[in-house]
DNA sequence: GTCTATAGGCCGATAGAC
DNA sequence: GTCTATCGGCCTATAGAC
């Protein structure tokens, strides 16, 4: 079977979401034209329409992909210690952060800009990574190893310093990902009093 | 002097940087049209050119104008010892956050739709504000009473922390802004191993 | 699968009347 | 000081050719 002449199927349709979502992170969902990632993409505006409904679509799609693969790629391990546990979640946060910076950046900025519907789906997924820290304060305050004031509080001042990493993290900087997530380790233990 | 009909220069001007903070902070500066903010003014979109070169001045006086009062309204007391110093920062920054949301969370959020020069000048006033907490923890160090890796990094992660207060506040919620202000006190206190 | 062309609309900003 | 009217441009999304 020939292929359609300039036929990328394979290819376009990914290429679509990575530089929207680049582009959407650097200068702001509302900001960033169509015209604009298909530009990126090296297709013309129309094209993007074979692939995605509308734009609105393509945010979501973009925030909600990247919420479920967070949460596909944390596994707590109730046998350990709630210690041992807190450490393993700040280093997957920070990690994963740095992995996909565009996509955490995206996922805490462009909220308010999904509709009533996408933000419900989303915000949904938001809360259960939110109740993965949740539960692992709740059960350090119960094993006298942390002392918390407010759990539900503290785990939103934590996961918000850990996503501020995005905010100035550069590759080839002055700290390398393991030093980062060390001192942000630190940071936290001794935030819940560890 | 008769007032010119329907004159009302004295109220219009910080209505229109009102009602543009509010919109600009609820659905991002290239969301929200001139025409949005007039309607919310009361005047007709054209007026508004009468108090404003263009909307990125709007956003750039905004942005400029919320760290100018930030750091006017911040006064160290180098006669204290750092973790009084620190909490000072802390209780302030929190008090600033929750009695200006909108500026807050805007000027940390739009910074990347500002031109180079506006984006220039108001980072150099967000450094400064840095540099004033960096600083407090650097005495720490010194003084012993803190043990802190990386005084830089810790200065942004607080920050981040601190300032995630305004993605989550909301008047009349489950906790006051005393309690609020103690628990993140104590959270900062921790985290810089006090 | 991708293109060109375009519809229909909203945008920022300006001119000139009152 | 505010209005009405409007310019020129860019926007999202669609239609139809290839």
């Amino acid at each position: 079977m020939a292929r359609t002449t300039g036929s990328r199927a394979e290819i376009t349709g990914p290429l679509i979401r990575d530089k929207a979502r680049r582009l959407f992170a650097r200068q702001g969902y509302a900001a960033v034209s169509m015209r604009q990632i298909a530009a990126e993409v090296g297709v013309q505006a129309g094209t993007l329409y074979a692939y995605i409904p509308d734009k609105q679509a393509l945010l979501a799609d973009l925030l909600e992909s990247h919420m479920q693969d967070l949460l596909a790629a944390w596994s707590d391990d109730p046998q350990a210690g709630p210690l041992e546990r807190l450490e393993r979640f700040v280093r997957f946060h920070i990690a994963f952060s740095l992995d996909s910076p565009d996509a955490v950046f995206l996922s805490y900025m462009e909220l308010r800009n999904l509709t009533p519907e996408n933000f419900a789906r989303i915000a949904d997924l938001r809360g259960r990574y939110e109740s993965a820290l949740e539960s692992i304060l709740r059960d350090g305050v119960e094993a006298r190893v942390m002392r918390i004031e407010d759990p539900k509080l503290t785990t939103l001042a934590l996961i918000a310093m850990l996503t501020g990493v995005t905010n100035w993290y550069r590759e080839g900087g002055r700290l390398d990902r393991t030093r980062i997530a060390q001192i942000y380790w630190g940071l936290a233990r001794g935030a819940v009093g560890a």
